[in-house]
DNA sequence: TGTTAGCACTCTTTCATAACGAGTGCTAAA
DNA sequence: TTTAGCACTCGTTATGAAAGAGTGCTAACA
């Protein structure tokens, strides 16, 4: 479709307003030494490119911007093969130099590492908790009203959930309960714990415990827990120093968005695996009508654990970060793999 | 020292400013009822307060604002007793309408509650963990080389820890040291239980259990979990809506030190007890200096367990926002001591 | 036929200037 | 002691001119 030589102008259209955020004109551009064309040229390809829809200008007379369409067409077909900065690549290997045995930890670090070397804001969606299988409950009572349940997975997951006990309970009975639950749940993953306790393990606490039909719906409800995966976060403010940015009004707009947990939850939330890019109003969420978004997902042996993304203005380095989200994903699914693989 | 006109005189101004943003001029004072001089009149008199230092001018020929001096006298002597609005009070009531039982969560609450009523910022210091006396320990082997370790408060506060396991351990010996560690150290606060874990548990595990040595320092170091108590935040992008930050950079500086964690526990910790204002230059933080900080602390009995703050600009609703902590953090300790002072 | 030089035109940005309004400080009169 | 009046200051807004960056188009060129 497009001539090698538009191809080529687009290209450094590109990369020139995303260096600088400045649309740019056709003098400058012939002043490029990757161009050997006069200005005149290149004004003629480039009313060419905004007819074709892969340019915009701002005003009648301003030098050219790239559109959605276009930054659409240079993510899907101008991306060179990722050439990685040594610095970039050793940033993200530091992250797993430390031997750190909380999952969550080394999510959260990498979040912060994201955002430090892009500028951008990172958005890390944790481990999703309901594949994890039980590895241990346990009821602590605080006091004769209230006990505290305790679930542990076999990532080394904690959840705790405070519910109030019948009245005049006996010990006795919440021990015999808890040996109960951990024989019969142990290794169930906890999305199929509810079904299960109704099906298998309400007969079996009918028969050992008293009371135990208004013990059980608390702790079944206590069970419940998972509801979203936790959300972690790398340069809230970043997006405040992008130059596209200069308005308050946007500006709240997206903080607010990004202070939102469920706005966040939705717009993260069930990525199909690789790395994905979403750019301008492709994301439905008009706060992000000037953003780009780049997911990667990562894994546990064969199994889809998480989402790492990047939010950026649309004039975003896409190249690298596109690189840099590969190679942590890349790291980050193999080290995971190796340390919870041999449970 | 002032006479009563120019109390009366500067007390409007202040209110004025207050809910306008606007700097006050002598014409529009003169129009109040309340007020009935001449406009030349009010303008010896502001030129008066100016030259002691409570008001200013931010040109030549503006109206007066308050200077922080001026605020300090306004909220130091000039707050008349409180008189909430019914509503905000209600709003307040709500947060312990339902039956929560878990102490974040009503705290989180708070916090939130207390930014939507006043459009500010709130930072809520979660009950000090330190002062938790332990209520059990668990230790949970996640496979041959890492286990996790539980403990649980008195309050329901739950932290856990993964460590590793010297080589070989044999499960008997866990189950004997979670064992001895339960029988001596319940009840024991969490900031002296890595004391009295060298002093007296120490002795008691060498007699016990094999390898004590490299399993007792690693538990050790589990215990010190409690390193800085939670901080919850409400509205922390409220401050964008405040006109006196229509600054990029004031708003960078700001939201960057809201999101860091480390400065914002420093602010807010050590708080003697009572409500406490901050305002402009008297908070050290150059991010503040046009904002106050008002902060309360609440109790459970006689235990002074965190700090309620709110965040506004140097303009903020002193009246009110004073009247909402006061009440707030009385609900709270009265609502906590119920909950958890029979232990 | 593709490329380029040249020129008229457009639009933004910047600067200076003027007019207006809000507000002050000071003086003199009530 | 209070107030009316007035000159003065400063910020805000509108206007216009000039400069600069860039475009589109036409005509000439290789």
């Amino acid at each position: 479709m497009l001539t090698d030589r538009q191809l080529l102008i687009f290209q450094v259209i590109v990369n020139d307003f995303i260096r600088s955020a400045q649309p740019v004109g056709s003098r400058s551009l012939a002043k490029k030494e990757e161009i050997q064309y006069s200005s005149a040229t290149i004004r003629n390809e480039m009313a060419d490119l905004e007819e074709l829809g892969f340019l915009e200008k701002t005003h009648t007379s301003s030098g050219r911007i790239p559109s959605e369409k276009g930054y659409r067409f240079y993510v899907d077909h101008l991306l060179s093969p990722q050439k990685l900065d040594k610095r970039d690549v050793n940033s993200v290997k530091s992250i797993f130099a430390e031997r750190i045995y909380e999952l969550e930890k080394i999510v959260q670090r990498s979040a912060q590492i994201l955002s430090e070397l892009t500028n951008y804001t990172s958005i890390v969606l944790g481990p999703a908790v309901k594949d994890n299988k039980l590895k241990r409950i346990q009821i602590v009572p605080l006091n004769e009203e209230t006990a505290i349940a305790i679930i542990v997975t076999d990532t080394g997951h904690v959840e705790n959930k405070i519910f109030s006990l019948p009245p005049n309970i006996d010990p006795g009975d919440i021990e015999r309960m808890v040996n109960i639950l951990n024989s019969r749940l142990t290794n169930v993953p906890l999305e199929d714990l509810n079904g299960k306790i109704y099906k298998e393990v309400a007969i079996l606490l009918k028969q050992h415990i008293h009371n135990y039909d208004s013990m059980l719906s608390s702790i079944a409800d206590t069970l419940k827990i998972p509801a979203n995966d936790k959300l972690f976060f790398g340069g809230k403010t970043n997006m405040l120093s992008q130059p596209e940015f200069h308005d308050i009004e946007k500006i709240k707009n997206l903080m607010n968005m990004i202070e939102d947990e469920e706005d966040m939850y939705e717009i993260i939330r069930k990525n199909p695996s690789g790395i994905h890019v979403k750019i301008g109003k492709e994301n439905k969420n008009t706060a992000m009508e000037n953003c780009s978004l780049i997911t990667a997902t990562y894994s546990m042996g064969a199994e889809q654990l998480g989402t790492i993304a990047i939010l950026g203005p649309t004039r975003m380095e896409y190249s690298r970060v596109i690189g840099l989200l590969q190679i942590l994903s890349h790291d980050l699914t193999t080290v995971l793999t190796k340390l919870y693989q041999n449970k």
